[in-house]
DNA sequence: CTGAAAGCGCTAACAC
DNA sequence: GTGTTAGCGCTTTCAG
């Protein structure tokens, strides 16, 4: 437990003043002889420059957080696995915490950073703009990635915010939405970019490769966050959406289970369903399992992620699968490089992974 | 982005000093009026003290560092939620890091953790006594978790090393391994308390059990790290091991397939498998069905591991559940309780929990 | 090109 | 009880 050397023991070791030894360290402007006796005096020391003192002095910690929902949920895994290649390639240290899907627990873990003075931070939210404000008022770099906070617009209860599709629909740039009138109190879309997955092609290619092997009555399972997918859903299926057909979880995997073998019990007509995470497509094939459903002869199944297990599954699961990892690496390359400026969003591709789960409507 | 306020700020504004800002903050001596005063000023100036200036005055960053070796590994994101929650009740940030079961990158992110001064780490570790001793000599105080370093005795070459399996087997307490002799230049075992599950115990309880089934060819599929298992299914079977019934993956899920599919095709005669980590099931279901071998007719499988998706296999796999959320949260509760002292060790119960990927040997 | 010095925000002696 | 003060290790003006 000996204490470490300090830039001060190698300025005095190399019989130069402390400010040459930082410059020479941080690649600043020094002679070739000084700049040599000072490297051999750092390594002979085993000198490793302390964060603290430079963290302090700059106001700011390095690195980044990362919020995710759950770290059990797979596709979350592989998001932070991409995450954390990108940061260990640059040294960076990534602070992580887990939200639950619950704002109050990420608006803790928000204030948790900012004591921190973590000032970067990847998340996928959970709580909305009233969740996300201190954050950004605190000047925070923010990115989100999978998912955008849900807009809670009066009108809009379930969370659709028509405006949110629009916002990140892939290649076609999208139209801004009208001037709010003024002295709305209504928050205001937050404007935060984000690194998340096609969903609207996503969802569209599985409905219509679903219409296409003759299926009708398409149900949705969702979870939270995720109203996106289900615009998408209802915006693929087309007008007359029936409403029995699209379900959501809370996010825990009995809510889950709960939600699909309701919707299986409630709507025996159903011939094939979408899950719009992998946590709700487990909780589909348990579901059906338990109500004799066999799949697909009863009903066909698509889930949104692929996860090594989806292929386990007897028969494999066909998914549309969306690009975690690098999900995680872009919004890391993304929150690094931004000099404080805002970065612009990405939109991933998603594919249809073909498997086993689906077949032609009876 | 407005500047946070400062313990200086609080001070003047409260009209005492900034050491009874301090005092009051951390709990120390005030008198109530005082008290009150300090509180409602930094309530209304929303005063956040600054982790930076505490930590680099106390030289050391407060929280965790959290080493695994894959999060897209469900048993690793189980064990990393529980350690999350704990610290999240704590208040306590937890700083992350994948190390692949890589002992360099293991290194590099130690060697990062120690440039931000985190002294206390929570780790699954890949490298050996030698990756280590940067953390343990600059005084880091570690915990390992699910397993323990490889000690590389020099006859010991497969890293099976006894005196390891005797140091936690659970409930009896291990003699004393002999003294070593002096002048060896040989590496003794590391003295890093550790929570782990009772490998010893849920390996022989799965053998038994499928010894129960009538199986008398059972082999092992290994991952790296996995010394304590492997000991113990030695010991579960009995002395003479078959030895090509051992085989072992590097980590990565095409290398656990390659070993499985070896494992199987060399070995038609084998009757039962036991998998030692949830990758290695997951591959060893893969492959069984890619040479067509029945589970359970053909081949019987038990896995480490429970994880959500074991339900879900045709048939749902038999596994040798351990508390991965536990394990983490106990490791944590240690690291953080540890006023420097060094913690105790603690080992986990395990629990066979029958499903269905196991049948009579024919 | 280089050194001296001023803090960054906080805690812990130490005085009163 | 409370205020004053001295740094923690580092970066960054500002002179020389």
């Amino acid at each position: 437990m000996e204490k470490r050397a300090t830039i001060k023991d190698v300025a005095e070791a190399a019989g130069v003043g402390v400010a040459t030894v930082s410059r020479v360290l941080s690649g600043g402007s020094a002679s070739p002889s000084t700049r040599e006796r000072v490297l051999a005096v750092a390594a002979q020391l085993d000198y490793r420059p302390s964060a603290l003192g430079r963290n302090l002095r700059q106001r700011r910690t390095g690195g980044m957080g990362l919020l995710v929902p759950d770290l059990t949920d797979t596709f979350y895994g592989q998001l932070a696995e991409g995450v954390l290649a990108c940061a260990r390639s640059a040294g960076e240290p990534v602070v992580l915490g887990s939200t639950g899907g619950d704002p109050e627990q990420e608006a803790d873990l928000i204030g948790m950073l900012l004591e921190q003075s973590v000032d970067r931070l990847i998340a996928v939210p959970s709580g909305d703009a009233e969740t996300w404000s201190p954050a950004l008022r605190a000047g925070m770099t923010v990115i989100f990635a999978d998912r955008l906070p849900a807009q809670s617009l009066p009108d809009d209860p379930g969370g659709t915010a028509l405006a949110d599709l629009l916002l990140l629909d892939g290649l076609s740039p999208a139209p801004q939405p009208p001037p709010q009138p003024q002295f709305q109190t209504r928050p205001r879309p937050l404007d935060v970019p984000a690194v998340v997955a096609d969903d609207r092609a996503g969802i569209r290619t599985a409905v219509r490769y679903l219409r296409g092997l003759g299926h009708k009555r398409i149900a949705f399972l969702g979870g939270p966050g995720q109203h996106r997918r289900v615009a998408a859903f209802r915006e693929a299926v087309g007008a007359p959406v029936d409403e029995e057909l699209v379900v959501f979880g809370t996010g825990s995997r009995d809510s889950a289970y709960a939600a699909a073998s309701g919707l299986f019990q409630s709507r025996p007509d159903l011939s094939a369903v979408v899950a719009g995470g992998n946590v709700l497509g487990e909780a589909a094939v348990l579901a059906a399992r338990e109500l004799d459903l066999r799949v697909p002869k009863d009903v066909s199944l698509v889930m949104y992620d692929d996860v090594p297990w989806a292929e386990l599954c007897s028969p494999p699961l066909t998914v549309i699968a969306q690009p975690g990892r690098d999900m995680g690496y872009r919004a890391a390359e993304l929150v690094l490089r931004s000099g404080g400026r805002k970065p612009r969003s990405v939109v991933l591709p998603t594919e249809l992974i073909i498997r086993g789960s689906c077949g032609p409507h009876r």
